[in-house]
DNA sequence: TCTTTATCTTGACAAATGTAGAGTTAAAGT
DNA sequence: ACTTTAACTCTACATTTGTCAAGATAAAGA
């Protein structure tokens, strides 16, 4: 997938490192930016809504999530681990973005914003949302 | 990375097939995409300016894409193979986009929006081109 | 306290992916 | 015709990824 360079700060010593996720590695991790902490067992709940899985199956992809920094013990209650992102949204889609642009629209933005919304429906809901925006964006020009 | 679900028509019996490309060969297939059509030799060359491959690696993509018909041969020049898309960008980008979406934004296309457009402020030329589309879209709302 | 159950840990494996060396062979050059 | 070169084919291999079963173990319930 995409390699996120993610500056880390070590008591005053700046380090980089490189984090990879996998597909499979992405999906979970929105859950975790969504609520914030979450179990094994709430994770496997939650995908198992969409796909069959077991539980095994999605704690291994937690751990590795884990040995790569992504995620990190928040706490526990019982025997049941608590885990939170170690890791913002922000900066991994960022990174992750301009790859599937670069990967997939062979590096042109403006291909993918067409694609975007010109090829996919928008719903309603999409288009007041994008007006808004532009609405924004005109008021820095005038 | 992206299931991609094709259909393709083998004289008058619809198929379906499910193409499946990893991030080198999706890379690749930009190429096949602007060019029309190139050589290994030639993929390899351009590959190349970017970051250091051998032409070995850039064959084997090459004849994984052809082995799952994203390639097709399309003309040969002395023992010089030249290739060609057997898929359109726009079939793959499809579900491709779709699934970046779910498993990098959670779903909320919303999200990549505001991502694209606020990443960086946009030209005036950028908002009268997106104030456009959405006054196209929304007549079809009307 | 003894049993059941839920969760975790460990180890494993096939398939996909990125990578490339070695050897073959057909063109091209001399 | 002979040699050189460029492109191809074939094989291989380490790593990553998705997948899970089996076993250990702690907490909860009887």
């Amino acid at each position: 997938m995409t390699n996120v360079e993610l500056k880390l700060e070590y008591n005053f010593i700046t380090t980089f490192v490189d984090m990879k996720l996998s597909e499979f590695e992405t999906e979970v991790m929105q859950l975790f930016w969504k609520y914030s902490k979450a179990s094994a067992p709430e994770v496997h709940e939650v995908i198992s809504q969409n796909r069959e899985v077991t539980y095994s199956t999605v704690k291994t992809i937690i751990d590795r999530l884990e040995k790569k920094h992504a995620l990190k013990r928040k706490e526990q209650q019982g025997r049941t681990i608590y885990y939170s992102a170690a890791i913002s949204a922000k900066k991994l889609r960022k990174p992750m973005l301009n790859n599937f642009i670069q990967k997939v629209f062979g590096g042109d933005k403006q291909q993918l914003i067409n694609h975007l919304l010109n090829d996919e429906p928008l719903s309603e809901d999409d288009i007041s949302y994008l007006q808004n925006l532009i609405d924004k964006q005109q008021k820095h020009h005038d």
